[in-house]
DNA sequence: CCGTATGACTAACATAGGTTAGTGGCAGTC
DNA sequence: GACTGCCACTAACCTATGTTAGTCATACGG
């Protein structure tokens, strides 16, 4: 029995995967709608762990959309050094509008195994012709944007206690959000070098804060799984408020 | 004869001032489109510095542009600590996109005297309406995207030396854009307290590289003003790579 | 002109987090 | 069923940056 590092597959929403549950977070979406979204996800392509989705420098002419899996944005420094700018979950996007830009800035690829869709851009086109599909694109592309906007804060004013309880409560919301999280728990396949690329920590400080979390009763995280014992103790600890994710909902 | 905090009015684009500039940046557009956009300077408010434009919970029916003089986004921690998390310059706008979004997720407020035009929602329909002018939209939208990722590299993987060297460049090549450079200076109205809070540092420690710059002869920063005496050695050793910011110019 | 901010600057000391160099467990593989 | 590699985990030590508490110069309002 392995690891179940893949997402469960089955959609909340009826068939209509992550990414449909996800735009209707601001207004339900006629059922044409609905199905033209969904099919993006029928025919995606099957992808290792630690694959390169795009690079620095690449200039694609489709869409990359997360169906199953993990993967993360990430920037690498002349020494090396790697900085994860985003975790894409089920439902996002990895370069929406890419075809305004002539290259990639940065690079994508899969953390865990993954299923990932290859949208034609005259397919894309075809979606933002449909007015509510647009706007939903439009909101989901804001939240991107604030949600880089409270990485900075996380990474620039609080400790690495704060800093890490943040990034769990994040990707809680944002993964009870495609319907991916049981009652406190949520698969979350990262290394602890990976959560230190994200918030500019070594492994071994991370390390240290989770034994003290663990310690403290607060969470369990192992096996690519966490749980959240306390959330609102986690929330309060950490200076969590969801409102940056445009939600608007209960936790 | 007082420190000149605002900007030169002489706008090298004729008139049409800084967005119109900046907006061109990727391509030429129609006379129509700039003469429209142009207008929106015309009759911008006189603010005084340290005022805020928007904050936290507000839910503005218009958008703001930076005219002239600088404004700052932020977001306020619990223990009153302040993050920066981008300046504003002549030609950016405050919240493009905002009435897609329920509220605001951060505040806005100008570091110096600034012209802020208020721009209805009825006439950003108008112009949104014009396809170039829709696209250079966009592509404001994502390079604003791509500065808030260079950010979190800087604050997480890069030492302050490095950051505040990277961040000098990036501003170096925003202001060029825009025409605001004179050789490689430009007016930098930042308190050290503001590049520590942009930055994730205290202003004792941002004091402490400073120094060490100039007596380094890299730069000249006084009075509001700053000077790169060696940008190429700046670059390098801030690890500097303008392509995030899709211009496309030489320096 | 004098008082009052504000911001640049410094020194002495404190600490969160980095560095280096491991050990040990476990999963996949031949 | 031994190898291999990855990852979690730890210990000892180090340093970049924070903290506290100032001084001093300049700008501005009355």
């Amino acid at each position: 029995m392995s690891t179940p590092l893949l997402q469960a597959e089955t959609a909340p929403s009826g068939g209509g995967g992550a990414l449909v549950e996800k735009l209707q977070t601001i207004a339900p979406l006629p059922k044409g709608d609905r199905d033209a979204l969904a099919a993006l996800s029928a025919d995606a392509r099957e992808m290792g762990a630690r694959r390169n989705i795009i690079r620095e420098g690449d200039r694609p002419d489709h869409v990359h959309l997360i169906v199953q899996g993990w993967a993360a944005r990430y920037k690498l420094l002349p020494d090396g050094a790697r900085q994860i700018t985003a975790f894409l979950i089920p439902g996002d996007f990895c370069d929406l509008h890419i075809t305004v830009l002539r290259e990639m800035d940065h690079s994508i690829a899969t953390l865990t195994r993954a299923k990932v869709a290859y949208i034609p851009r005259e397919r894309m086109e075809a979606l933002t012709a449909r007015p509510d599909v647009a706007r939903a694109f439009w909101w989901a592309t804001l939240v991107d944007e604030a949600v880089l906007r409270s990485w900075i804060v996380n990474i620039g004013r609080r400790d690495a206690y704060e800093a890490i309880g943040h990034l769990m409560c994040e990707l809680y919301m944002r993964m009870k959000n495609v319907g991916l999280t049981r009652d406190h728990s949520y698969e979350l396949p990262l290394t602890q070098e990976e959560v230190g690329d994200a918030l500019g920590l070594t492994p071994v400080h991370v390390n240290r804060v989770l034994q003290r979390m663990r310690s403290e009763g607060l969470i369990r995280f192992a096996r690519g799984a966490l749980t959240i014992h306390d959330y609102h103790r986690l929330e309060q600890a950490s200076g969590f408020n969801p409102n940056y994710l445009h939600i608007d909902q209960k936790v």
